[in-house]
DNA sequence: TTATTTTGTTAGTTAGGACTAACTAATTAT
DNA sequence: ATAATTAGTTAGTCCTAACTAACAAAATAA
């Protein structure tokens, strides 16, 4: 019945399975999905301490701290001590830490290149502007 | 500079969002998302046995009969032994097990819901041919 | 200055979900 | 008819990731 619906639900299966080729490719296979999580959070928020990650992630203060211990082990995140509170540090991404948005990137740079060859060059042009104009009332 | 891959980025992001506020919203808290995984699964291969749910899903048949046995204590799964082989069962959602269709369903749904919010009709149409068109070349 | 609060850690526990090894029952091949 | 294979289960192990309780160190309040 709802075209639109059942449109949606077909682009959003192949975004996920564009993401999990993604990692597949990108042998992010040393980091768990909830490792994964950690990072986007921390990406996300742009160098928050400890208790801030915890409650963003709305788990407690020694999860994160164990969880954080091993990223940092691996090489993903990295720890500053505060000047202005000496108890608190904050989280850094390495640069092996960012691959993790590179893999997102990548799944969505393979999803456009999907979309040039299913689309003639005016068709993607409208398609633009029309999804433009919708991600921005959202 | 790729204005596509950033409104995918941000598409795909709002399509997450949405999944998750269904399942928020669908209290399907009784449930981990592995378990959840097992029922998208069972649901998208229509009645397969242990054994072909095992290989699809990359895991072991021991693994995979756990996993199940709690899925049907808690009555999201059924198990009905085969006519020509009576070792093997097929693999069944009851009506609870279908709940999860419903939140993907749901969050399609809400998102539509934000297109036709955003949109002209004439747009709506517009975009529907041409996402309909991507689609079927996926 | 002393007491309280806050930041983060360490230690120990628990539950989930994966695995292998060893098994039973049913089917198929020799 | 017997041997080998296949479907699925049971038992036992391991790892991850969550939790609480108890703590030290630093900052803040009384």
């Amino acid at each position: 019945m709802d075209k639109i619906v059942n449109i949606i639900a077909k682009l959003s299966q192949n975004l996920g399975e564009m993401e999990e080729l993604a990692r597949e490719q990108l042998n992010i296979k040393e980091l768990t999905t909830a490792q994964m999580h950690y990072l986007e959070v921390i990406n996300e928020m742009s160098n928050p301490n400890v208790t801030e990650l915890a409650t963003e992630m709305q788990l407690t203060k020694p999860t994160v701290t164990v969880a954080l211990d091993k990223l940092i082990k691996k090489g993903y995140v990295t720890k500053i001590q505060s000047d202005e509170d000496r108890r608190s540090s904050h989280l850094h991404l390495t640069k092996k830490g960012m691959q993790i948005n590179q893999m997102h990137e990548h799944a969505h740079t393979q999803f456009a290149e999907l979309m040039r060859e299913a689309f003639e060059p005016e068709e993607l042009e409208e398609l633009t502007v029309l999804l433009e104009k919708l991600t921005k009332s959202l």
